[in-house]
DNA sequence: ACTTTTCTTAAGGATTCGTTAAATCGTTTA
DNA sequence: TAAACGATTTAACGAATCCTTAAGAAAAGT
């Protein structure tokens, strides 16, 4: 299984490190951030499995950071960490929308099993991580070059989100692709502008696809999108 | 809001009584349960946002019944009571999927909003495992892609809702579908409106399942309805 | 016979989707 | 540094889909 992306973000460089190596030790892939405005930054840029944040931080704190996360995600697992025991910081943790809390010292091995409780949720995406090739009807797709080719013509150069929206629709192929899915995956951000501008998305994939009768983009009403490609 | 309802399995009637009156006051809806057996029971006959299991109950415990209840439902958060503290049961936990964990005696205030963050959380989006096909006489429902396929025919698209009483009723085939269950679970709220457009959607059932006489939607009169297949 | 519940059709309003074109952003090139 | 170019977002509007409401007829229960 591919590695689980851990953003944690800590002030203490020390206890930070430690952390970290520890978690990457027990094989997840850590991102390590010192405050919560670097933390925002660093989560809009990539695509992690689960958020570890510290509550007390210089800039921006834990609590204001996870709301932060939570307008443009609303899945991804938040668990933060304190040193405090107080009850009105645990509270305002879950009114922030935390999936846990931990107290500082906490038992590395409860830690372990907790996460692994949150990332094993698996799905299509994190199986077909590294394929990047696709066969769609007469087409094929190989997203790491960004070609979409068709019979013996010149392939097709994709854009960066064209491809990773095409790709995103193979991995689904004749299943549907929620829409959300590809909001959150490919723009990080779940709003009416960018739900308008996967359309326009939409729109362009489907005049390549238009070469093949038998390939088509269909939508399912509220739901997504789904790739259909018959024979 | 509408109240979320909680089940809560409990073998000590002293305490059971005592948390679910706390919980009742805090406005949720809370049916007790006396063991495992007994709950699974009252879950599959119900709507539930979330479950409270102890662990150590006669009959079938905590852990079982955890086990249970997933495999007819992969999203319902679950939390566990347990007045232990060893660890090896905490980890059992996780490994059933469990989503939290309180020892007895815990903070009242701390579990209202751990259950406050748990039943408001949005729908975890993939929720491949759960049942989604159904046989009903010579139709097949696919209730993911929302189409009800008859024979080698071009597949009926259905609505959101038409989809989701399909399944109800699929889910009940030759049994009583309670029109008051589809009412809390599909329209949320069960009124003179609420009924009336449900109606309305049995009878676009009727008119989608007519190709196949040997299914039909019966009513029972003040009761529900019973999707009938023979064969 | 009378009341309650169910069935059916259709109009309206709300939401979601598709499309086009213009604006903005970012990078490369002159 | 500015022009040029490709990629992406924003904006606006029409089209498609979906749901509720309403109202009258039919069926079931008392």
């Amino acid at each position: 299984m591919r590695k689980k992306r851990i953003l944690l973000v800590e002030d203490d460089p020390n206890f930070g490190i430690v952390l970290k190596d520890y978690l990457s030790l027990s094989n997840y892939s850590v991102t390590l951030a010192k405050d919560g405005v670097e933390g925002l930054i660093v989560f809009k840029n990539n695509d992690f499995d689960l958020c570890i944040l510290d509550v007390m931080m210089p800039r921006k704190d834990g609590f204001t950071l996870a709301q932060d996360i939570r307008k443009s995600n609303k899945e991804i697992p938040i668990v933060f960490l304190t040193a405090k025991t107080m009850k009105e910081d645990i509270l305002r943790g879950y009114q922030v929308g935390a999936d846990d809390y931990l107290n500082k010292p906490f038992d590395s091995e409860v830690l372990l099993h907790k996460i692994n409780a949150m990332t094993l949720r698996k799905t299509k995406e994190n199986d077909a991580e590294e394929l990047f090739e696709f066969e769609i009807g007469g087409f094929h797709l190989n997203s790491k070059l960004r070609q979409l080719s068709y019979q013996k013509e010149a392939p097709i150069k994709l854009s960066p989100k064209e491809n990773k929206l095409l790709k995103l629709l193979s991995i689904h192929k004749n299943d549907l692709m929620p829409r959300e899915l590809a909001l959150t995956k490919i723009w990080r951000d779940d709003n009416y502008f960018t739900s308008r501008s996967m359309d326009v998305y939409i729109a362009k994939l489907r005049k390549y696809l238009k070469k093949d009768s038998n390939v088509e983009i269909i939508n399912i009403h509220g739901e997504g999108f789904r790739l259909l490609a018959k024979g």
